[in-house]
DNA sequence: GCCGATTTGTCCGTATGTATC
DNA sequence: CGATACATACGGACAAATCGG
């Protein structure tokens, strides 16, 4: 949807600095001369370029300019970023993608589940629990409670393929904010039964709260992965106090 | 330092929002009246609470209005976020943090480091082997290795104190960008040696390479945890396609 | 359903401050 | 010291989404 100026400074530059039409380390055009080459203000620039900045793109020095601090990193199987789902994940790290949905029920949120979740104790809520193949491989195990009222229609056969595409694009669900939280955990008797972890007795557990674009969760998930084809990644920046 | 009017405004609103002088899910006082509130323009207004967007503490709703969405979480013993250096985090999380080195030595990276940490081969490291203690308790290993040139006069005596007061302090050093990669790891030899993982066969490891604000890498940490310690949070918004 | 008021989103031009060279 | 470059801030304009009458 957006076509908006800053982002597509933003996409374009990015893309230059992907390609190494600027080097590492190398200083990007200044802010004067982006402002000419892209026929804007000196602000829509900037903007563009705080959105590099939070990425990790470039790091820009008072008085010098802007540097290019982008290194292709060295992959895992699978890579954890901003807010996606599995089957965009999927794409992104170019592998195939399977779900085998192992649950599939209604459940209403008791004291401890109220607790765990974030929800209101009494709310209703569906509970899948699905087994994520990547390349023909279990590696993933998700548990998901949804906001019965937020996901309507929901069937066993979208939740097989891609919960998010099916609220976004039918229901008209914005997806806005999501709080994640990663630890590592024991492994438990589902775990095993479903996934070989080759000597592991640990898991990387992400947890999460998702919100709507009206700022109610309608999600909470815990999603648990094979450590050797685990890997999360994380710019950030030092606050000066 | 920064005694920006933007880093006032956001700092006055997320201590309301933290002591709940705005409720969870309560709007905010619309821009314009924060604009009259702190005499000051607009765009100043929304720098803040974009800011406070990206900390996962409010939700603008376009149309609507801006909504707090923070909730307390349960902390771990040892949460991670943000740039930090240990004593800070200790500090935060309220633990009694103590240090002990047990390796400090100069080498020159090999092809094979090298290609780990980022820097250049030949170049002149510190390494830096320490463990972390939380209330008596051997908890995180951290591998260090530092720029050598970037850290002067950087004695063992310090790096048992906070390495970062001393080059933010004394070297005027400016931390700027860290990109931070997280995985499961199987225990090592070095690991089990100093730390009791109570049965766990494996750690949370992160892995970060630091830059100063000249844009230089100036740091390699790899940073061993013990699982049931650790707790790493991350706030992520969906972008719009 | 329409209209006007409110609210957030995007963008512009300008001015001033501060750091670097 | 002057020129350049990024940082902060202001005020104004219009668009887009929402809401109440």
């Amino acid at each position: 949807m957006p076509k908006a100026i800053y982002d597509h400074i933003y996409k374009d530059l990015k893309e230059k600095i992907e390609t190494e039409v600027y080097a590492y380390q190398e200083m990007l055009p200044s802010e004067n001369t982006l402002v000419r080459e892209y026929d804007c203000s000196r602000n829509t620039v900037r903007r563009a370029i705080a959105e590099l900045t939070a990425d990790g793109y470039v790091q820009p020095m008072h008085g010098k300019g802007v540097r290019n601090i982008f290194q292709p990193v060295e992959q895992a199987a699978y890579t954890v970023g901003g807010i996606e789902s599995f089957k965009e994940s999927s794409i992104r790290n170019k592998k195939q993608a399977y779900t085998r949905i192992l649950q599939f029920t209604d459940i209403t949120a008791d004291e401890k589940i109220a607790k765990k979740t974030g929800f209101r104790k009494g709310t209703l809520l569906l509970y899948i629990q699905r087994l994520r193949f990547l390349n023909g491989i279990p590696l993933i195990l998700d548990h998901n409670y949804f906001l019965k009222d937020a996901v309507p229609g929901l069937t066993p056969e979208i939740a097989s393929q891609s919960v998010y595409e099916y609220l976004e694009g039918t229901v008209g669900l914005a997806i806005a904010t999501s709080k994640r939280t990663l630890t590592v955990e024991h492994v438990t008797q589902i775990d095993e039964k479903y996934i070989d972890l080759k000597g592991y007795n640990c898991m990387a557990v992400i947890t999460s709260q998702t919100f709507d674009d009206n700022g109610i969760q309608f999600e909470y998930t815990q999603s648990r992965h094979h450590p050797d084809y685990f890997q999360f990644q994380d710019v950030a920046t030092r606050k000066t106090r």
